[in-house]
DNA sequence: ATTCTATAGTTCTAAAATGGAACTGTCAAA
DNA sequence: TTTGACAGTTCCATTTTAGAACTATAGAAT
């Protein structure tokens, strides 16, 4: 597999993976959801090598999921704020954290609580179908081929 | 970071990322979801190395993603079925895979459709939340430390 | 009886990615 | 003038991955 073409597959997991598909990356956007926005943030909270974090902010923000943006003229410092592109990657990681939650949990109860500011509730996420609006599982849902592809992938 | 540790963390992103969190297991997951069970069938439509197939597959079935059914005798052959926590990755799937056709497209349009079998439609999914039922957005979300942890870490 | 094919792996070596630690450069504050 | 915060870069050892060949079992074809 090359990786650097991932991106370019007829497949839309791929493309995603391309970008997300990785252990730092993911933990990075974590970070980011948690408003973490500047080098040294990072760096400590996840413990990654400043040569890995480094790497992958650059790779995030040439893909358009987060943007350099400077805070500080002299000297120059920059944070990374998230796009509206990755702001939209946040069904993936809250999809990760209940999946997390409900199968990799142990005695204590989960880490982290979720409340929705609209209803003021505590929640779960749901995945639902946009038409029915029924929650969404593997067994209900056919595939086809759509117009960028001739057979099913994914 | 020790990678064999990540799924003790406190954090029920990183539990699952030590599971879920590279690029061939999430390529292999989906071609689970699209039917395929035999080793020969995820080599051959992956192009992974039989070496890290094996491994990742191994992995899968510690995991509890993964059962290896026997389905020969003799000889000895076996395919690997997804168990319920297994379909359970379904949303996380179904997320990148939305993600993907919303911010990776190209021109021919996206790869594959999704139809709902219940309601018959053709559908993207949603993510809601499970109080009120409408969709999810980052910034209408609060975090909470739960039980399971002291300060907050997604 | 011997070769061919299918399936499900394992083994080997070279190449690439990662980890860990130290180093660079700019500026502010003590 | 020294120290510390910040945002990186450089270097080398270790780990992971890619690519290809090899092993093993058994049924089918010659």
């Amino acid at each position: 597999m090359k990786w650097d073409t991932l991106d370019e597959e007829q497949c839309s997991l791929s493309r995603t993976v391309a970008v997300v598909g990785d252990r730092w990356t993911l933990l990075i956007l974590r970070e980011c959801f948690l408003r973490v926005r500047r080098f040294e943030g990072f760096q400590s909270s996840l413990q990654i090598t400043r040569h890995l974090l480094s790497e992958r902010l650059k790779k995030l923000v040439r893909f358009g999921i987060l943007r350099r943006v400077p805070y500080s003229e002299t000297p120059k410092r920059y944070e990374y704020i998230l796009t509206q592109k990755g702001l939209d990657l946040y069904p993936i990681i809250m999809a990760m954290v209940h999946w997390g939650d409900t199968h990799m949990g142990d005695e204590r109860g989960r880490p982290l609580l979720h409340q929705h500011k609209s209803c003021g509730k505590l929640f779960d996420p749901v995945m639902v179908c946009s038409e029915c609006g029924e929650a969404l599982h593997a067994k209900q849902v056919h595939v086809h081929a759509g117009p960028g592809r001739k057979e099913a992938v994914a």
